[in-house]
DNA sequence: GCTGCGATTGACT
DNA sequence: GTCAATCGCAGCT
């Protein structure tokens, strides 16, 4: 079946909404691992958004988020978790879309063995770290084309979600000047959406 | 070269 | 609710 490469050329916060409810499959490690996505955040680029790991330049780590969109920003934070962003804009406009939590509907199995500390099934993804870590992503999946036929990591675009059953609010712990911009994306009432915590510090 | 701190999590009170 | 873990990056000297 052909799936076609979808747009995302638009501003991570025009797309960042439409990512809910898609379908990320992992094939890291042979077993097939599939998430529902149902929470996000955008992020903006060079001078736009202080929350942005863009906002200052390009450098050697934020280096993905210039390419073209469609492909896995993958980046490791406070010396032990990596998360996961889908690149979107047009090439070099360094925007780009947090995967901040999700449900997992296939591979469970081996998502409870990456996530032996979740206390439920609900927590397997719920949190952009605990999503890569259920997933096996690390840096190595950096630059990814998550729509690539042969990529160990895909992401499938679903009907968007209607409006009514998306809730809106500030980013999750980013403080200082980005931290008014009502960025966050989750549907409502899932389980999986992580808990909003103020930001901080 | 040195320093501060982060798009977080999990353990603990 | 609070807090430590842990290390690469970015910014500055």
């Amino acid at each position: 079946m052909m799936r076609p490469r979808p747009d995302l050329t638009a501003h991570a916060r025009e797309i960042a909404p439409l990512l809910l409810g898609s379908l990320l499959t992992s094939r890291v490690g042979g077993v097939p691992v599939t998430v529902r996505i149902t929470e996000v955040e955008a992020y903006g680029g060079v001078g736009e958004d202080p929350g942005s790991h863009a906002f200052r330049r390009e450098t050697p780590r934020n280096a993905t988020m210039f390419g073209p969109p469609g492909r896995a920003y993958v980046y490791f934070t406070y010396g032990i978790h990596w998360c996961l962003n889908v690149v979107t804009g047009p090439t070099g406009s360094a925007g780009a879309v947090l995967l901040r939590a999700g449900e997992v509907v296939a591979g469970v199995d081996v998502a409870r063995e990456r996530r032996i500390s979740a206390r439920s099934d609900r927590d397997l993804a719920r949190g952009p770290a605990r999503l890569t870590s259920a997933l096996g992503v690390t840096g190595e999946r950096d630059g990814l084309d998550l729509f690539a036929a042969r990529s160990v990591l895909r992401l499938m675009l679903t009907e968007p979600a209607s409006d009514a059953n998306i809730g809106v609010s500030a980013r999750t712990g980013v403080g200082g000047a980005g931290a008014g911009t009502p960025w966050r994306f989750f549907l409502l009432g899932e389980p999986s959406v992580s808990l909003y915590r103020r930001a901080s510090r």
